[in-house]
DNA sequence: ATCTACATTATAATAATTCTAAACTGTTGA
DNA sequence: TCAACAGTTTAGAATTATTATAATGTAGAT
């Protein structure tokens, strides 16, 4: 319930007006211990679930792409099939377990900075993102 | 002439029947000075233009995929939204110009090397990735 | 030249995402 | 408190990228 009234004050304040379908998608990704990996189908299965009444697919669409705007979610590329969406929105590297199909984070100690030593003249970096792709060591190579 | 004639043996050598479609294909990717980056779609309007008729979608599909798996061509994951595919199958990285949506190759000497110090039990590393996303300097972050 | 297996093709099917237009609901202010 | 407006939600249609299908075509062996 508290937690409820926290979304609510933190939608209003990204200008996003705190309807039921969005305070809920928000405890669904932000009320918990860790950051998280999800689709949008993913998404959709745990609001409906949660709310016990369905949500329409466009509602998250349209929320996830305005609080990624906002910097509250960030989206990860890996295959172009499927887009998934990171709850820990820090500047952090993925490993990508391509025989189960997930998303595991690095953290800070994992991987050493990355030195960028080109620049594009007029251009700034928004992102240097490592992706590590892994599988079975007993598989062929994709 | 004589090039077509060396696309046809290493067609053969991948196992794969040199066809006028597949031959045409080669020539638009491989016989140039540099590698470069390109969407089926460029492909299929590259190959109709070169051939003066038209080439099925499906075919452009199924030979870049064949090709991609016989390590002739590599995919790049950027957005959903689109398949980047390179010609450069080279380890190395990519800058991306999110202006123009432009990709840019990095050589060995633009980034250093990436030390993984996090191991997974079990899974060995396939490919280790960097995508740096670039934008103009006197506008907002996407 | 003929045959056969593999390729190509147009088209249909599927999947992810975006659009649309009508119905609904927070919010503001009288 | 409540009417009114602007922003939201929704179902379903539209769009886009990709894959599947099944009929036709063709390279390569005999």
């Amino acid at each position: 319930m508290v937690k409820n009234r926290n979304f609510i004050e933190k939608l209003r304040e990204l200008g996003l007006r705190p309807t039921k379908q969005r305070v809920k998608m928000c405890e669904v990704l932000f009320n918990r211990e860790k950051t998280f990996h999800f689709t949008i189908n993913d998404l959709v299965k745990m609001i409906s679930e949660e709310m016990n009444e369905k949500i329409s697919l466009a509602t998250v669409y349209n929320t996830v792409h305005a609080l990624e705007k906002k910097g509250y979610l960030k989206e990860i590329s890996i295959n172009s099939d499927k887009s998934y969406f990171d709850t820990n929105t820090s500047v952090h590297h993925h490993f990508y377990d391509e025989d189960t199909q997930e998303l595991i984070d690095c953290d800070g100690n994992d991987i050493d900075p990355i030195n960028i030593k080109k620049n594009i003249t007029g251009k700034k970096i928004n992102s240097v993102e490592v992706l590590v792709k892994v599988a079975s060591d007993n598989q062929n190579q994709k």
